[in-house]
DNA sequence: GTCATCATGCGACAACCTGTCGTATCCGGC
DNA sequence: GCCGGATACGACAGGTTGTCGCATGATGAC
């Protein structure tokens, strides 16, 4: 189950859906295109029905007006595609990119200790 | 200086280059495309063209020959991508991911332990 | 100097993806 | 039946990518 990147519309599309869900193709629409013309309806409901194709929102066809929900939370996609990312660059070691973000100073501080807490955590995991 | 993604191709070139540099072009066609027709010299020149404009690659043009080197280290570029990307999708927190890859059992505890001996030698140098 | 040989520079192209739009069709309310 | 809004989908322009072909330039053998 592979995950194809999602391009910038389709993004936008999801930030949508992961903030308030379901909603539905007209409550996209205003949010994404403020100015909105009749025919941007059909751009929205294209890049739902692709969204749907690549399997990243699902659709209450109860309704005659359908109602649309993400089917994974943005955790799971950023994980996955950072995770994608690292494979094709590094064959998945973290090690080399976290020791070049620390010395980049592009880690703060408080994203050091989220990290050492997450790691902490799995230890426990592994201990019980 | 933003930097650009690379695609398949390119990221192939850069490989090579990260692997061993300097390289003519013909020993990257060579290495690329084993089976090597004449064209294909063009497209491989095009491709260091290109990443020559994205910034990439430098030329010597010294030799009549010219000799390809790349500017930037696999770790740098992974780096910076990385980052872009956890911009892009979670406000540049990494933790996503670590999470994603732990639940999945994605990383080994090796792995584990040296991420965390990376992020407490970031905790002593803090502390100097 | 001439010629063959190889490299470089670059224009052009097909394939693909993305975002967009237009139109046909469908459905419920009146 | 008719209308308004929603859905389904074909089509298209723009951009990117990988590819190729050809013109130009430099090198070395003779």
């Amino acid at each position: 189950m592979k995950q194809p990147p999602l391009a910038n519309a389709e993004l936008a599309v999801m930030e949508l859906l992961w903030s308030e869900q379901p909603r539905t193709a007209r409550q996209i629409r205003e949010a994404l295109y403020p100015g909105a013309d009749k025919a941007q309806h059909g751009t929205v409901q294209r890049l739902l029905q692709r969204l749907e194709d690549k399997g990243f929102v699902s659709r209450d066809r109860n309704l005659p007006v359908h109602l649309f929900a993400p089917t994974i939370s943005r955790e799971s996609y950023a994980g996955n595609q950072l995770e994608s990312l690292a494979d094709k660059l590094t064959g998945g070691s973290l090690a080399p990119l976290l020791t070049h973000l620390l010395e980049a100073k592009r880690i703060s501080s408080d994203e050091i200790a989220r990290l050492r807490r997450i790691l902490d955590q799995s230890r426990e995991e592994d201990a019980s």
